[in-house]
RNA sequence: GGGCGCUUAGCUCAGCGGGAGAGCGUCCGCCUUACACGCGGAAGGCCAGAGGUUCGAAUCCUCUAGCGCCCACCA
């Protein structure tokens, strides 16, 4: 069977998804006989396109995937989606005012108003926006599925979950109502962070701060009684209006006597007291600081502990309320404005300094955040993290690379209470219902007819939905039908491996360990790969803004999928970061090529019929392939069990292209183009052989390809390379003695080649060679192996010897065990020979001297191991010889 | 303010206790009947700097410098 002379990723990608999953290879089944094998996605936002960072996370797991399954386990990895609450929210708030999505909005029903002005989500209310929702998602929500299909991931398909559909909305309702009855969840008032522009409560981990340059303003506070004032520092002058303290360092000798006076609130005029607390930094600014419980965190800490009384200024939209005297309704950059002015104008701003400091911004929408008192609901996080950090101490989940640990128990020992209400419409709302009469609270599993405690009918399901997290840290059970005991839960449960972003470790890997160690009392996954991020080829984080974001798509619609796959294990060495351009996936791709190549001349040169079969003895470079293939074997095998898809990859790429191809299918060629048709079967049968091996080696890699060219082996021991069992290695089959042999012959055939190059000759022209080597088995490898001096090297005749005549004026190359000359006609730059052995006998000279600088060593030879001494005597003699052999060179080019 | 990571050939990076490696790029030859997405050959490095541990260090430890990331309630 032939292969036509170029492979066609457009077309066989395609064809061999539909194919692997029409037989149903994707499907993890409860199997009793085989050991699980589970891997649960992380699950892309629905919002979202495929992009680099997903391509390599998925393609990652779609090689332990495939790796495993056909290895034996029976696999299964869960797809889905996730709802991401807050992003899709802002993203359909974003498109409403920009009235882009008029034709979802006629599609719900909604009626759209004929002219253009931006609509918010209170013009639709709930029920239509939550609809708007769903009518997204159902129209994008499958773009990032076809584009896993895409990718190549063999996902169980039949097993995908959303973390918004039903079932999983009924596990998160159910840990919900668990961790409320168990006392984890609670609610209260808390300073928290406020988006004002989202108009919702977030999360630390939502916040991000950047350092930006800000100004910090000097203000004087005139004390009540007697002259003087304290000047205190801030950077958001504005917030005074809800001052209810003034604080110094009781250690502060500055400020001891003013300790429980009073001072004036400027501009309103209101009395605040001096308080001392330790959370002061003495050396700050003019070591007081003003006090603003109602708006910041520190504050907020330094309040309760004094008892302060808490003045909220603002309005949920960041204006300043009544709380503001005169200074109400006032955007709160305009109402800084203001203050500084008043204070200016009376006097009272001492200074204005230049100030550099983080401000914290919503990750949704950049907008600065506002610290506010808000009721919501939070989880006590303490107590579950407790269990979550054993876990890891332990070593039952190991993360790798292993540093991260470190940064799970800073953050877990230090974990603070989770906000998870949020006052958004997309996402899992919230089952507590409030009585409108007797004000209690009711949490149950379904709406409940009457209030719990008063059994009035007047009450109204709380407004809030749940933080987008809540649900993803329920993901590893919900998606196997926890809360049901489901037989897949039982049997898949514990999954054997997370893969996903660093980024993410807080967010979600923590509180996943936490839930699976609470609900399932197991642990949710083995093992934790985080992979490193992926940057453009200068480093720089791609982002569409700075217009270098790399298409997954785009690459497989130039390069194929294939091609992008591998660059990317290629790639994936443990670090924080991988550097990726076009080049590399160039590369690889050509790599694909030379795969594509080599197959269609095995089977261009192999009897449709041929049966493979790898045997046992036969020529030296079957032995020698054998063992190289075996080598290749485990070290592949070792790679991917660490997660060092870099080494599995590139140890495949160089035993194809460099010992198969360069090597083996050219010697093979003597017994193919021979005489000899047992010799000429017997090389067919080990090509096709290792062929098969290849095939499946790197099938996990690069599906496509490898499926395109097992389905035309003609001996394919499975329906599909995907159920094919992954090679095992045999041991017996390292062969040392093949690969010395092997070793010199290669090192003869290159030192050959590398005369013959530099003395320009001629590639077709063939030409004498002599060797001058004393050992007889490199005597006896020139004599046995003289084919392969003739087709790899092009020699007319080979005379090998231990007393073969050094021809004065032939070009040589000295090896540590032999001599090799190409005499030929014309005129040698002997010059230039000369000054060339002249540099390698520099080297040898060095080597040699360092080595005896060791031998010579008593310490070195009293504690080095054995062999390693055995070693070192074996080069200082190789390195002796070499430079004996050199020396006797350049003596007799000098006499010429 | 804490913590983490990186610094190896022109570029991008592997290697992480025993003779400096790859890909790309560069240079020189070749359309040799699998492949010019190719074949053969070559040049190119005090492995950031300084100490230390060791018989032996690019590799382990300490410090320094530069770059990058993460966390943190100095207003």
């Amino acid at each position: 069977m032939e292969l036509p002379k170029a492979y066609d990723p457009k077309e066989a990608e395609e064809r061999w998804y539909a194919f692997w999953e029409s037989h149903h290879y994707f499907d993890g089944n409860v199997n009793a006989q085989k050991k699980p094998f589970a891997i649960v996605i992380p699950p892309p936002n629905v919002t979202g396109e495929l992009h680099i960072g997903h391509a390599l996370n998925n393609t990652l797991q779609d090689i332990v995937t495939r790796y495993k399954r056909m290895d034996g386990f029976e696999a299964c990895w869960f797809p889905g989606t996730d709802h991401a609450s807050i992003a899709v929210h802002v993203l359909i708030e974003k498109g409403l005012a920009k009235r882009q999505l008029d034709d979802l909005l006629h599609e719900i029903g909604y009626p759209v108003p004929a002219d253009k002005r931006p609509l918010t989500r209170f013009d639709l209310g709930r029920e239509y926006f939550v609809k708007l929702g769903w009518a997204w998602k159902n129209r994008y929500g499958s773009k990032i599925r076809e584009q896993l299909r895409a990718l190549g991931c063999s996902c169980d398909w039949r097993r995908e979950s959303f973390t918004l559909d039903e079932p999983r909305s009924r596990a998160v309702t159910e840990v919900f109502v668990r961790l409320y009855e168990e006392g984890f969840i609670y609610r209260g008032d808390r300073l928290i962070n406020w988006c004002p522009r989202c108009q919702t409560v977030l999360s630390d981990l939502e916040v991000e701060r950047e350092e930006s340059e800000g100004q910090l303003y000097y203000i004087r506070y005139p004390l009540a009684q007697g002259e003087g004032f304290v000047t205190v520092a801030t950077t958001r002058p504005e917030t005074m209006l809800g001052d209810t303290g003034i604080a110094v360092h009781p250690k502060d000798g500055r400020y001891q006597e003013l300790i429980g006076k009073f001072v004036i609130l400027p501009l309103l005029e209101r009395e605040i007291p001096i308080i001392a607390d330790e959370a002061v930094d003495k050396d700050f600014g003019t070591g007081a600081v003003k006090v603003t419980p109602g708006h910041d965190q520190t504050d907020f800490e330094i309040g309760r502990r004094h008892g302060l009384k808490i003045i909220n200024i603002f309005n949920t939209d960041a204006t300043t309320n009544e709380n503001a005297g005169p200074y109400k309704n006032l955007d709160r950059f305009e109402a800084r404005r203001r203050v500084v002015e008043a204070l200016k104008a009376q006097g009272l701003l001492e200074r204005v300094e230049k100030h550099t400091h983080a401000v914290g911004h919503c990750q949704r929408c950049q907008t600065v955040i506002e610290p506010l008192i808000s009721t919501q609901w939070f989880v006590r996080m303490k107590e579950l993290a407790e269990p979550a950090i054993k876990v890891i101490e332990s070593g039952e989940i190991q993360f790798i690379p292993e540093r991260w640990t470190k940064v799970y128990f800073d953050w877990m020992r230090n974990i603070r209470d989770w906000p998870i209400s949020r006052q958004l419409w997309w996402g899992h709302r919230i089952p507590a219902w409030h009585c409108l009469d007797c004000k209690a609270i009711t949490v149950a599993r379904q709406a409940p007819s009457v209030c719990s405690t008063c059994h009035s009918q007047n009450i109204k399901q709380d407004e809030d939905v749940l933080d987008t997290w809540f649900s993803s840290a329920l993901w590893p059970f919900s998606v196997m039908g926890w809360p049901a005991e489901t037989p897949e839960l039982k049997y898949f449960y514990p999954t054997q491996l997370l893969s996903t972003g660093h980024d993410i470790i807080f967010f979600w890997v923590a509180r996943m360990i936490m839930m699976g160690l609470h609900f399932m009392k197991k642990i949710p996954f083995e093992r934790v790969f985080f992979h490193p991020i992926v940057k453009d080829e200068h480093g720089q984080k791609m982002s569409k803004s700075k217009g270098n974001v790399m298409d997954p798509l785009q690459m497989k619609e130039k390069y194929g999928m294939d091609a992008l796959r591998l660059t990317l294990a290629a790639l994936c060495a443990q670090g924080k970061e991988m550097r990726l351009s076009v080049q590399d996936i160039e590369g690889y791709k050509k790599f694909l090529n030379k795969l594509w190549n080599a197959a269609r001349f095995v089977l261009m040169t192999s009897p449709s019929e041929g049966r493979g079969g790898i045997g046992e003895g036969g020529p030296l470079e079957d032995r020698w392939i054998r063992s190289r293939l075996t080598r290749a074997i485990l070290q592949t095998r070792a790679s991917l069990d660490r997660y060092e898809f870099n080494q599995a990859a590139k140890g495949l790429y160089d035993f194809v292209w460099h010992d198969f191809c360069d090597w083996y299918l050219e010697m093979a060629k003597t017994r193919l183009y021979g005489s000899d048709p047992a010799a000429k079967a017997q090389a067919q049968s080990v090509l096709l052989s290792v062929l098969a091996d290849i095939v499946k080696l790197l099938h996990p890699f690069i599906p496509f390809i490898t499926e395109e060219i097992w389905q035309r082996l003609p001996h394919k021991t499975a329906e599909s390379v995907m159920i094919a069992e992954y090679p095992k290695a045999h041991p017996e089959w390292i062969d040392e003695q093949a690969e010395q042999t092997m070793q010199k012959l290669q090192a003869l055939i290159t030192a050959i080649r590398t005369i013959r190059s530099e003395m320009n000759v001629p590639p077709q022209k063939r030409a004498k060679v002599l060797i001058k080597a004393e050992d007889p088995s490199v005597q006896q490898v020139v004599h046995e192996y003289k084919v392969f001096f003739e087709e790899l090297a092009q020699a007319s005749e080979v005379i090998v010897g231990p007393s073969v005549e050094r021809p004065k004026s032939a070009p040589r190359m000295v090896l540590e065990w032999a001599e090799v000359f190409v005499p030929l006609e014309g005129l040698l730059d002997l010059q230039q020979e000369h000054r060339r052995l002249r540099q390698e006998l520099k080297e040898a000279q060095a080597g040699l001297e360092a080595t005896l600088r060791k031998l010579d060593n008593p310490n070195f030879l009293a504690r080095a191991p054995e062999e390693v001494i055995e070693k070192e005597k074996h080069k200082a003699q190789e390195f002796r010889e070499k430079v004996e052999r050199l020396e006797q060179n350049l003596q007799l080019l000098q006499g010429s």
